[in-house]
DNA sequence: CGGGAAGTTGAAGCCAGTCAAGATTTGTGG
DNA sequence: CCACAAATCTTGACTGGCTTCAACTTCCCG
C-alpha cells in the first residue's frame, strides 16, 4: 500500500525544507505510486526516456555511466530523498544510469504531469531547478576530487561525503552508517583500480581513520579525514524533497 | 552601447531554439546591460553571490574551482551563448569561478528579477532548469572522461568537443577554430600535469589529428579523433539562448 | 558443502608526474 | 622600435603512484 504524500517519513527529517499543506495535496496528485525493488535492479538506463520519475524513499542506489569499452564511473550514490529522472524529465533523456544497490522503495511520479509544475506551481520549480543546481555542484566537486587528488585524499574525500550525507538524513549511530556497496563501486567514483582502491582502504584502517567492512562504514576521526580530503564540515543546509 | 535582445546576434544562429516577439520583449525587461571585460578577468567567484548573472555574447572563457592547496581544476570552457551564474541565482552561492579568458562582452541580468521567470514565464524558467540539466550532463561526461579515461583518450575528447561547439556556433573555417586558451587549462581540465599534456599534444600532431599553437586548433581527421576519444559525433540539439 | 562473488596481498611494469633546462613567444618600458 | 623580462611551450631524464597480473582467503547462499 502506498504511502500518501501527508505521512511521507523522509518529510519530516529536519534535513528537507518545510512544505505546505497545499504543495503536499499537489504532490499527491502527481505520485501515482509506489515502485519497490531488489538489489542489482536497473532503475533508469542511460540514453532512455523514461515514462517515469522517482523519488528515492528507502535503500540506497547509484548512478552511473558506462563507456562502450566497459569501464564504468560511479556519478554519485544514490541516498533517501533523492530525486532521479530529472535528466529524463526535461531533456527527454538519461545522461547516465541509474540503478539499486540495496532493495528500494521509490516514489513514481509521472513525467507528463512534470511541465504541471512550470505552469502551476512556480515554488516546485523552482525547487526543482535548485536540485539541478545542487547536482551540478556536486558534480563539480567530484571532477575537482578525481582530477586533482591522490588516491588517498580521493578517498578521505569520498568517504566523508557519504558519512555527512548519511548523517544528515539520521543514519548515522555510534559514527557507523550502513555503506552497502562494493569496493569496486567506491573505485569506479574516483577512477581507481579495485585493487589499488582496497590498499587505500587498508591505509585508512592503519591509519586509524575510517574502515569500511560488511557493509557498514565506522569513522574514527572525521576532522583528520574531512583534512585528508580537503573538504570542509559545514552543516549541509536544507533542501527541498520532491 | 547596449545591443536590443530583438537584435540579439546569438539568437539568429540555428543553435539556438526560436523566442517569441513576447518573450524576447520579456527578456529585454530583464537584461540591465553589457560588461565588457578584459582577458584573464575574473567574473564570478566561487562562493560568491553576485547581484548579477550573465550570458556570454562574445568572447571565450572557463570555469573552475581552485583547492585550498592550489591545485585547479577546470571544469568547463565557456562559450558564446554561456549562462553564467545559474548557481548563484539559484542556490544564492557559485560553485566554481568563472573568468574570461579573452576579452569578453557579456548580457547582464539582475539577479533579483530571476524569481520572475518561474512565477511569470513559466517556458523561460523550464528553460533554464533545462540548462542546469545540460551542464550536470556535461560535467558527467567530463567525469567519466577524467576518471577513466588515459591521457590520449582524454584529450581527443576534449578536442572534439571543443570542435563541436564552436562548429555548433558557426565558428570553424577550414576545420581551423579559435581555441586561445593554455595548455596549462586543457591539463586542468583533464587532471593532467602540464608536461604531459605538452606530449599527449604532440602525439596528436604526430599522429596527424590535430594541431594546436597559436590559440588556433587545427582538426586533420575529427572521425579517428573522435573514435580514440570515444565520442559520438550526433550534431548537438538546439538549446533555449538566455 | 561446493562454487561464485567479494576482499586481500605481493610482485612487476608502465603511464603520467616531477625535475630541469632550453627555445619561443609575448609583454613592457625606455 | 628595440631590449630585456616574463610567460608559455618544448624536450629529455628520472621517479613514483597506480595499474595489471596472479594467487589466495573469506564470505555467502543455494
Amino acid at each position: 500500500m502506498a504511502t500518501k504524500c501527508t505521512n511521507c517519513p523522509l518529510r519530516r527529517r529536519s534535513l528537507f525544507t518545510e512544505m505546505s499543506k497545499d504543495d503536499v495535496a499537489f504532490m499527491e496528485k502527481f505520485k501515482v505510486g509506489e515502485l519497490v525493488v531488489e538489489a542489482n535492479t536497473p532503475i533508469l538506463m542511460e540514453g532512455s526516456n523514461s515514462p517515469q520519475l522517482y523519488t528515492a524513499l528507502h535503500g540506497l542506489g547509484l548512478r552511473h555511466k558506462t563507456l562502450s569499452n566497459g569501464d564504468r564511473q560511479v556519478l554519485n550514490f544514490v541516498f533517501p530523498g533523492d530525486f532521479i529522472g530529472l535528466q529524463a524529465g526535461i531533456l527527454g533523456e538519461m545522461g547516465h544510469s541509474v540503478e539499486a544497490s540495496t532493495g528500494m522503495t521509490l516514489c513514481v511520479f509521472d513525467r507528463s504531469e512534470f511541465w504541471n509544475f512550470f505552469k502551476h506551481n512556480p515554488e516546485r520549480a523552482f525547487d526543482l531547478t535548485w536540485l539541478a543546481a545542487v547536482e551540478e555542484h556536486l558534480l563539480g566537486d567530484a571532477l575537482a576530487t578525481v582530477g586533482q587528488r591522490s588516491a588517498l585524499e580521493a578517498t578521505a574525500w569520498a568517504i566523508t561525503r557519504v558519512y555527512q550525507r548519511a548523517d544528515a538524513l539520521g543514519l548515522v549511530r555510534n559514527q557507523t552508517t550502513r555503506f552497502p556497496f562494493k569496493q569496486k563501486d567506491l573505485a569506479d567514483a574516483l577512477g581507481l583500480s579495485l585493487v589499488h582502491m582496497n590498499k587505500t582502504l587498508k591505509k585508512l584502517r592503519d591509519l586509524q581513520l575510517a574502515s569500511w567492512s560488511n557493509g557498514e562504514l565506522h569513522i574514527s576521526d572525521l576532522n583528520k579525514l574531512a583534512e585528508i580530503g580537503v573538504i570542509d564540515l559545514a552543516k549541509p543546509s536544507q533542501r527541498p524533497l520532491f
